[in-house]
DNA sequence: CCCATTTCAGCTATACTGATATGA
DNA sequence: CTCATATCAGTAGAGCTGAAATGG
């Protein structure tokens, strides 16, 4: 049984193409998105990333968090409005600077964090099933180095 | 000098999401595209992919080239108009079977999945630049079980 | 005046769904 | 009548751009 299901799933790719990182990234990609839209509603997937960076880091402007999870700041109001309106979140404008909005996370907030958490390993899990916990540490270990060398650190703190 | 140019790239995100495989993965496949897109033109990722599998497995009706790549029958219509247009490939009823299309690669298709080869392999070197080629190996090694895994057999022939 | 922040309106490319016409 | 094939129309989310409104 296949826990993660597929639309319309490569066949016998031609050798050029089965070898290309850039392909392949792809569709794991496609595939992890399948498995975490079932951790969380369709549609919403970075709302665990907003949360986890209110929990950690505590209250943010809004240009904080887009700029921390390399989210639009276009994007990011939609999606604290939907935060919002599920109290997920409140957005109170910044005494000491009036042109921001301070994002802090609700107790509300912090239990659904705890409970998607739950999902989002279970996420992991299933995308990463053929492999071992050693070869999945390997995986995540060079996709933060690839990452991080176009980013500029994206994998780890900077001062 | 940094060759991959990033939009929205994340600065310092929390550790519940450095960690997790699908959002290195969709960090990733970010970069991917966007050294890929400067090897083909913006828009035209699958061309190359489409070409590759006209040349190694010879002329093939559109349900058999988008079951082999995983690209949607409506999606391959308009890939397959430009590609026609552009005399790259020649649509031609089948005689045997006259609801299919028999899609052949042109001279000038062969030609021009040639020069995009050192095109990909340049952009598949920004995109793992920070990887030794036996990391490099291991990368697409891990990627290619988990897509297989879940594509069931997708990096390599099945009988 | 210039710059930062939020918001809105809209654009493009991707992955997909549903319906239709044609033919095996 | 059924199934397969190709085509078209249209949807939904992602990533992004430009401009307006407000304020430092």
């Amino acid at each position: 049984m296949r826990e993660i299901e597929v639309g319309t799933p490569p066949v016998n790719p031609p050798e050029r193409v089965r070898r290309l990182a850039s392909w392949l990234l792809n569709q794991a990609r496609v595939i992890g998105n399948r498995s975490t839209a079932a951790a969380f509603g369709p549609g919403n997937r970075t709302d665990y990333a907003v949360l986890a960076a209110l929990q950690e880091f505590g209250p943010s402007s809004q240009a904080a968090i887009g700029l921390r999870l390399g989210i639009d700041r276009s994007d990011l109001v939609a999606l604290l409005n939907r935060l919002g309106a599920a109290e997920l979140v409140r957005r109170a404008p910044d005494p000491s600077d009036r042109r921001r909005n301070t994002v802090t996370i609700t107790t509300a907030g912090r239990d659904h964090l705890e409970a998607m958490d739950a999902a989002v390993d279970h996420a992991q899990d299933q995308l990463l099933a053929p492999l071992d916990p050693a070869e999945r540490a390997t995986l995540v270990a060079l996709l933060q180095r690839v990452v991080a060398h176009h980013h500029g650190g994206g994998d780890a703190p900077r001062p």
